[in-house]
RNA sequence: GUAGGUAUAGCUCAGUUGGUUAGAGCAUCGGUUUGUGGUACCGAGGGUCGUCGGUUCGAGCCCGAUUACUUACCCCA
């Protein structure tokens, strides 16, 4: 058979030793964070059935789920009339019912009304667990990527607002990142935008341009409105908000005055100055906390408040995002139930912390200590000692007698392991063993006891 | 879906107007050293030059197609 080249599919990657200790590094730092703030760990299937996740991320997300073929014969149960016109979203249909998920909060909503009579309200959970996009991979991007999600339902309290401002504080300067944003919107502001300019229904429309001000600028914006259906009327009553500038408090203040004939805009930034008042006598470590108009983000189940983590130090994409979604369990019958969440996209954070230089050294040391051997007597008569160091939580390894010394020595060297011990016919006549430290080069002679002290 | 870029050893890449047997560094393995790595020296293995076709006396190099990867856009973590 000829022998196929071995690759991994577009935009999924390998993770070697190295980079897995960083990622748990990323991971448990977290999760640690997650679980001081009394959030519980759940896991869901990679796959949903596709009802599940159609129509929850509008038509770009549906275009991007990945689904997959039923089993068996599927295409004699396809439909017949969709397949001949080339229907893809008809012939999609009848012959998947299952999805790879796209993200963690669908799915998670799904778990919640299937398992209200379990749950305690308000149930705040965590989810650390890959999704998958068929997106075109640039850099930054990829089609498996990992989220880290914590969401509570059925607590409409904006204090679950401040807390995620604080879990972003936390987690991310745990991680060693110094200089970032967590920028703060509010989708009823938004709303009360186009109510203002009476454009309800153009709500859409409106948050995808205005979600581009910094990156293609006022003018791009007004040309993407134009194109949107937008007049030039509309666009004058829009500049001032768009371009709203100086403190938050400033800001508000200037949002309040042009919303002041739209109730919802004026609900949007009461929610919005609750959680600053929250957060007025709690110290940030390192997040700056901005109100960002322009931050409209896409998932269109967001209802009040919305997020977006931006570092400043290194050129990326947003390390993170959530909102308030108001009614995600209804699509699966379980009304009247309000969550919110916040996620952190691991795999953009450790890009961020490998450009910094920010991984702690430790995270690609594994063994502790390598017993090298010259022969079977050797290993038999080490054994023990291994032992004795597992069972002082030491990691420890053997190496298996029978290569050379300098073999060994390599092995310790390439994986960095910082002591070794070396166990040959004088040391177990003497009792007294080499025990070598790898960076300095040192070595001395000590007995199995005084080496399992000075590891401990 | 749109637009660019790239494709040569396991990895990163050289390769002259188109000219004999396609190179280097790193990695791997062996030796100098049958008890000492990170750091010396010597050596070895490893290639259908992405694939198919064309031009030419002759193609890694030029032309066409195709595939894969990649960057940016749309969108998004």
């Amino acid at each position: 058979m000829a022998s196929i080249k071995p690759s991994v599919p577009k935009g999924t990657r390998d993770f070697s030793p190295a980079e897995m200790a960083k990622r748990n590094f990323i991971f448990d730092t977290i999760k640690s964070v997650f679980k001081k703030y009394g959030y519980q760990q759940i896991e869901t299937p990679s796959m949903e059935n596709l009802s599940t996740l159609t129509g929850k991320y509008g038509d770009e997300g549906d275009k991007l789920m990945f689904k997959i073929l039923n089993s068996g014969d599927y295409l004699a149960k396809a439909d017949a009339a969709a397949l001949e016109n080339r229907n893809s979203n008809k012939a999609t249909a009848s012959i998947s019912e299952k999805a790879l998920r796209y993200d963690l909060t669908v799915p998670f909503a799904r778990y919640v009304v299937q398992h209200q009579n379990e749950i305690t309200f308000p149930f705040k959970r965590f989810q650390v667990q890959p999704v998958w996009r068929a997106d075109r991979p640039q850099k930054g991007r990829y089609r498996e990527f990992f989220q880290c999600d914590a969401d509570v339902v059925g607590s409409p309290s904006l204090l679950n607002e401040a807390e995620f401002v604080m879990i972003y504080d936390e987690a991310l300067s745990k991680l060693g990142l110094q200089d970032f944003t967590i920028k703060i919107n509010n989708r009823k502001i938004l709303s009360g935008i186009a109510q203002v300019i009476n454009k309800h229904d153009s709500i859409v429309d409106l948050t995808i341009a205005i979600d581009k001000l910094d990156k293609i600028g006022l003018n791009g914006v007004i040309k993407e409105l134009l194109e949107r259906g937008f007049n030039d009327a509309d666009i004058e009553k829009l500049k001032p908000v768009i371009l709203l500038d100086g403190s938050n408090t400033e800001k508000l203040a200037s949002l309040r005055d042009a919303l002041q004939t739209s109730p919802i805009g004026l609900q949007g930034c009461d929610e919005i100055q609750t959680v600053f008042d929250y957060l007025a006598n709690c110290k940030l470590q390192s997040a700056n906390l901005e109100l960002d108009i322009t931050l409209a983000r896409g998932l269109n189940y967001y209802t009040g408040a919305i997020f977006e983590v931006k570092t400043n130090e290194v050129a990326m994409g947003s390390i993170g995002g959530g909102g308030r979604y108001d009614d995600l369990t209804g699509m699966f019958g379980l009304k009247g139930l309000t969550g919110a969440g916040i996620s952190f996209g691991a795999d953009r954070i450790y890009d961020v912390l490998e450009e910094l230089n920010l991984f702690p050294q430790s995270t690609d040391q594994s063994t502790q200590v390598l017993i090298i051997c010259f022969d079977t007597d050797g290993e038999r008569y080490a054994l023990p000692l291994l032992q004795n160091l597992r069972n002082s939580n030491i990691n420890s390894e053997m190496y298996p007698a029978g290569a050379k010394v300098k073999k060994q020595m390599e092995y310790a060297n390439n994986k960095n392991i910082p002591y070794t011990i070396l166990v040959g016919s004088d040391e177990m006549q003497t009792g007294l063993l080499t025990f070598k430290n790898m960076q300095s080069g040192e070595q001395e002679k000590l007995t199995a006891e005084d080496i399992l002290q000075k590891l401990k």
